[in-house]
DNA sequence: AGCACGCCGACT
DNA sequence: GTCGGCGTGCTC
């Protein structure tokens, strides 16, 4: 008899650990490990999903044991070492067990289907009950699937189901099955001749068709994109087409193959230069050693050698490999070069893929077809055969974080998966992050230097803000700056300012006594708006104008605290009349970024001012000044890696922004900031250094594991109320261990997006095996389960 | 006694 | 999540 251990797709954390089914004779050949099943489970044996993690041949438990209903896949969906991984998954970040699966499953997702089945027994029912059987069970119809009950008519559907006069039985389905491939036609609009005339001319058209003909006349548009002008767009467009003034080009989008261009490249064999067959020598040494390594990048251009050769390696030796980029949507250069190297042994996968474009990679990395996978972080969760490598580039992008349960930084899964798969991993950046850095003088992870550590330092200022006030000068930006600025104009060289700060302004603040004007109801500085002259909140809405005299005590020195992009390019065109100036920030279209670089390149600005978007995607050449405008805002930020944060974003604003004859200013109001001098300084090791001591004295990672557990409640009370049981619970549970001391008291967070108010409990502990023992003893317990609020577990 | 309701705990 | 058990308390 065979017993498949499974786990349950449900959502709560106490009942989350392995259950025994019996496997049905009839199911013996396609029951195995990695294959999603349908289970009975509970008093009502309700059909629930369940995924095989292990198949064997007895059980320990003492109970009744239940039979699988079905299996929902043909094939595992999940390799043994992928199920290793998604369990030390669920263990190292609490999670569900779902929730780590849902990471290998994106690309075979399934959804879940409900069927309604009447019950012929005669009951009591309404007129309205009666009707609704009438209506959706005509005698043809035994099978009621939920999609085709009417939303207003669900109200009926629930009563019935509550008099037991129906009764529903979910099925799973295949999302995408690249077996049907059924063609998609996507259109896309096109403005003709006759219609850029019609344009020219004036004619009459609708507001919307003026717009709608705006936006096409620069490019053609997908339906997609016009949706941005109304979601109708359909309506003003038909006429429009009708008259040839747009036509509409049909293709079939998705019939596409999934690399294009590896079409017409012939493989290319990868030749390293003299420094970089040392570094690649040193790599290899390593590689009989141990599992990774750091790449610490002084030359992009050498890095990319460095991997491909590395992976071209990996594919004489029959292995796989993963490159992990931050984000893939930029990266079309480079993938370029890794067609040119692998042709069609490699493939892309990112968000923007569709279900069926997924699966069909997917299958064909787990046949072996494919090879080489360029990707974002979910990429490390694919079926490989024989992963030999893991690289991850550009280590210290935020996006290498996952966002949603269970958070995890890539590091940590490659690190791991190359334990599990035997694969070796690199890391690569050009500043390391402090975690990284750390393990690296532990001993932990080897590193090897690529290229050249450059040796001339840029000329940076750090410049007094203070002082500047004090001196009579009230503006935003200091005398030394506008001089600079100004003899860049008259030399027509761009300038370019960097302000981590969106908006006019951040809040405003009483230069009397300091106070903030706050919301009432969430506490969080209310932001400033220029066009009306008001206050509002960021979280519930709440508004108000500015106060005249200041509400705490009653002085007129109220002032905007904190400027944004808007601010400082008014002041900008008050202080230099004619200036040309762009401004850029947040998430900006491809073509945007393009007519932009385009545009700087043909001088057509004196200064461009910008957000950290400015260290990815913009050309910088030949810069007059560059400067950082408002640094001490990002010092501020509140958390511990905020000083981590400043460091890598200024040192990459300005080593890409400057050369040797660029001036580069740092305004503050904080002169002797470590931090500011070491980016001054550009010295990532003198940076590390007094940052490491920081964190070994306050207990911060990486010195000791940090588990921050967020308790969510819509109300105030029940927040507070649950965290402080919360927190009550786990130092009863360390004080066994004698670590009462490690949990620090609920602190409140603020109120998130969806208005749900946050508090915090904090552990900090050098042993991360304590935690877990403490956290699966709380789960068993129900503490978590028991509380209202929602919990979420972040590690650090 | 009969029931309605809400809380609790088990779920292989 | 969802079901039944069980205790409480209200009504007849």
């Amino acid at each position: 008899m065979k017993i498949a251990e499974v786990f349950l797709n449900q959502t709560n954390k106490r009942i989350d650990h392995a259950y025994d089914y019996r496997v049905p004779v009839h199911l013996e050949s396609v029951t195995q490990e990695g294959i999603r099943v349908v289970v009975q489970f509970g008093i009502g044996n309700r059909r629930v999903e369940a995924f095989i993690t292990k198949i064997k041949e007895t059980t320990d438990y003492s109970g009744k044991i239940k039979e699988i209903i079905e299996n929902i896949d043909m094939e595992p969906v999940l390799n043994r070492e992928q199920i290793e991984l998604c369990l030390w998954m669920k263990t190292v970040y609490c999670s569900l067990f779902y929730e780590a699966l849902s990471y290998f499953t994106m690309a075979v997702q399934i959804k879940q289907e409900i069927d309604y089945y009447r019950n012929y027994e005669k009951l009591d029912l309404d007129l309205k009950q009666n009707w609704f059987i009438e209506h959706y069970f005509d005698n043809a119809n035994e099978v009621l699937p939920l999609k085709k009950v009417k939303p207003e008519d669900r109200i009926i559907l629930a009563e019935l189901i509550k008099k037991k006069a129906v009764y529903s039985k979910k099925s799973w389905k295949k999302i995408s099955d690249p077996e049907s491939r059924k063609k998609s036609i996507q259109s896309s609009y096109h403005l003709t001749a006759m219609g850029r005339e019609a344009l020219k001319q004036d004619k009459k058209f609708g507001k919307k068709q003026c717009e709608l003909m705006e936006y096409l006349l620069r490019s053609d548009m997908k339906g997609e994109d016009l949706k941005i002008i109304t979601a109708q767009y359909k309506k003003s467009l038909e006429p429009l087409i009708k008259k040839g003034y747009v036509c509409v080009n049909k293709t079939a989008s998705q019939e596409q193959p999934l690399n294009l261009s590896a079409a017409g490249y012939e493989h290319q064999s990868v030749i390293l230069t003299h420094n970089e067959q040392r570094s690649y020598n040193q790599y290899q040494a390593l590689t009989k050693q141990t599992s990774g390594v750091f790449f610490h990048v002084f030359d992009a251009v050498s890095k990319y050698r460095l991997f491909f050769k590395a992976i071209e390696d990996q594919l004489k030796a029959n292995r796989s490999s993963v490159v992990i980029f931050p984000e893939i949507n930029m990266t079309f250069q480079r993938m370029e070069m890794f067609y040119k190297y692998f042709g069609n042994k490699v493939g892309v996968f990112h968000g923007q893929l569709s279900p069926k474009q997924r699966t069909e990679l997917y299958l064909r990395i787990r046949s072996g077809e494919i090879k080489v996978i360029i990707g974002v972080r979910s990429a490390v969760f694919l079926p490989y055969v024989n992963l030999g490598l893991i690289i991850i580039d550009d280590e210290h992008d935020s996006s290498h974080n996952s966002i949603s349960m269970p958070q995890f930084h890539i590091t940590d899964i490659a690190k791991k998966a190359s334990e599990i798969m035997g694969a070796f991993y690199i890391i690569a950046d050009n500043i390391p992050r402090v975690a990284t850095w750390y393990r690296i003088e532990k001993k932990e992870l080897a590193v090897i230097q690529i290229g050249e550590e450059p040796r001339f330092r840029h000329a940076i200022e750090i410049i007094d803000m203070q002082k500047e006030m004090h001196q009579g000068n009230m503006g935003i930006l200091s005398r030394t700056l506008l001089r600079y600025l100004q003899s860049g104009i008259e030399q027509k060289r761009m300038s370019v300012l960097f302000i981590n700060n969106l908006g006019y302004a951040n809040s405003i603040l009483c230069r009397k006594c300091g106070h903030v004007e706050k919301c009432p109801h969430c506490g969080v500085s209310l932001k400033y708006l220029n066009h009306d002259h008001s206050l509002l909140c960021h979280y519930c809405g709440y508004k108000k104008a500015v106060p005249v005299l200041c509400s705490e005590c009653g002085s007129d020195k109220v002032r905007h605290m904190g400027y944004g992009i808007d601010q400082l390019e008014e002041y900008l065109k008050k202080v230099f009349s004619g200036v040309r100036i762009a401004t850029v920030q947040g998430n900006m279209k491809r073509s945007d970024i393009k007519k932009i670089n385009k545009s700087i390149a043909s001088g057509e600005f004196d200064i461009l001012i910008g957000t950290q978007v400015i260290n990815k995607h913009f050309n910088l050449s030949n810069i007059s000044v560059a400067a950082a405008v408002l640094i001490d805002r990002d010092l501020n930020q509140g958390n511990y890696q905020a000083s981590e944060n400043v460091y890598q974003m200024y040192s990459r604003f300005f080593a890409k922004a400057m050369d040797n004859k660029t001036k580069g200013v740092i305004q503050t109001n904080e002169p002797e900031n470590d931090t500011i001098y070491s980016i001054k300084n550009e010295s990532f090791l003198e940076f590390y250094r007094s940052e490491i001591h920081y964190r070994q004295l306050m207990h911060y990672p990486p010195t000791v594991k940090m588990i921050s557990l967020s308790v969510f409640h819509k109300k105030e009370s029940e927040a507070e109320n649950d965290s402080v049981r919360l927190y009550v619970s786990i130092k009863e549970e360390l004080k066994a261990f004698g670590m009462g001391q490690a949990v620090y008291k609920p602190v409140r967070i603020g109120v998130t997006r969806g208005g749900n108010i946050t508090y915090q409990i904090v552990i900090k502990t050098a042993k991360q095996s304590v935690f877990q023992n403490l956290m699966s003893k709380i789960i068993r317990l129900g503490i978590i389960e028991a509380l209202k609020s929602k919990v979420s577990i972040q590690i650090n």
